[in-house]
DNA sequence: CAGCCAGTTGACCGATCGGTCAAGTGGACC
DNA sequence: GGTCCACTTGACCGATCGGTCAACTGGCTG
């Protein structure tokens, strides 16, 4: 018997690794059981279908993944914009080294899968949705602080994170489409640009 | 015996109907034929798999019609700020009616399959990202007419070509993630936002 | 020690997957 | 009229799909 929830934690991980490097429709149930080392009567034991477990590792890589460099990133102790600048340059990492370990460049997990399953899974669309607006909302404070330290001038924070979160999808997937992480290169100048931030060397 | 390739033609634009409405890996071969009332061996008397259907489909829809509508946009006739003007209303447009019809944002194909499948099939990425491209071009274009009569003042036109489209890309996965064409709304004023254009009412 | 129960196992389900194939069908051309 | 061939048809393939189930295991508790 395992102590902690070994097995659940196993599928997850396995899903999330498997859907990210590849699509959710294309990952079957007995090959995220395969990875896992787990057999399939398990799988039903933990989670009541393959959607339930995607929503699952969803939220799993927020926690485990995603919140814990977001909250070093996004500190109140780094300077709005370099905030900013500090969040293009991760996503360009992430890409990067991904692109040079399986040669593919994965994108967004939240989006690819919103885009792949949006018109056919309410449950998957609503969970994408809600992980962008999560990303939306850390950008839409950090331009409210930039603002209120003088850094920036920005009329609707709100309508401008969003613009900003856009412009970072639309290059994920084309990073993706191209299978080029360099694509990303160009992010934090171009952020910086529609800010209207002079930008340095 | 038919006159014409009728039976091609059908399964090509069933092969676009469904894969554009849901995605490539949850349409089977099964369904195209159906919807294109047609049996499967004549499907693999056309083409020799799925994946070339999906191929053949891009490109159909493409010069069937992407290309006309976007010979009238951008037009040399039109203003080249006219042009931009359109293209975003189209896109618009295009993404509400679909999702009036069917009650699905479906956002751009090739996006999409690009998104999807762009770790799995060489094949569909490299064209995904072609189709893509054409669009860049048209852009880049109509910023070098722009600049060219003075309506605009724009440094590198490729690049802002490449942000303009990324930007576009971004505002499709995010009407589709959020199921709601009216993202799409702004997009307009956004892109002139960018191109430093005064907004009009 | 008995009994419970979360967790594990592997066999099994019908449906569907992408793809094959041999046997037609019928118009065009000689 | 005969032959050819693009095209059509429906049965069929093994593999895989998501999901079920009864039997089993073993640690914890009363």
């Amino acid at each position: 018997m395992t102590r902690t929830n070994e097995t659940r934690d196993k599928l997850l991980q396995a899903a999330l690794d498997l859907i990210w490097s590849s699509s959710y429709g294309s990952v079957g149930v007995d090959q995220i059981c395969e990875r896992a080392g787990v057999k399939k009567g398990s799988f039903y034991h933990f989670f009541p279908s393959k959607e339930d477990l995607a929503l699952a590792a969803f939220e799993e890589h927020w926690q485990r993944d995603i919140q814990p460099e977001s909250d070093r990133i996004f500190a109140p102790e780094v300077a709005p914009l370099d905030r900013v600048a500090l969040w293009c340059d991760a996503i360009y990492a992430e890409q990067k080294q991904l692109f040079d370990a399986h040669g593919h460049v994965p994108g967004c997990p939240f989006a690819c899968i919103g885009s792949e399953m949006g018109t056919q899974s309410e449950r998957l669309r609503r969970k994408s949705e809600e992980m962008l607006e999560r990303g939306v909302f850390q950008l839409e404070r950090t331009l409210r602080d930039a603002q209120r330290d003088g850094s920036l001038t920005v009329v609707d924070p709100a309508a401008r994170a969003r613009l900003l979160y856009t412009l970072v999808m639309g290059a994920m997937v084309q990073a993706k489409v191209e299978n080029d992480p360099e694509v990303l290169r160009s992010l934090r100048g171009q952020i910086f640009d529609v800010l209207g931030v002079p930008q340095l060397a």
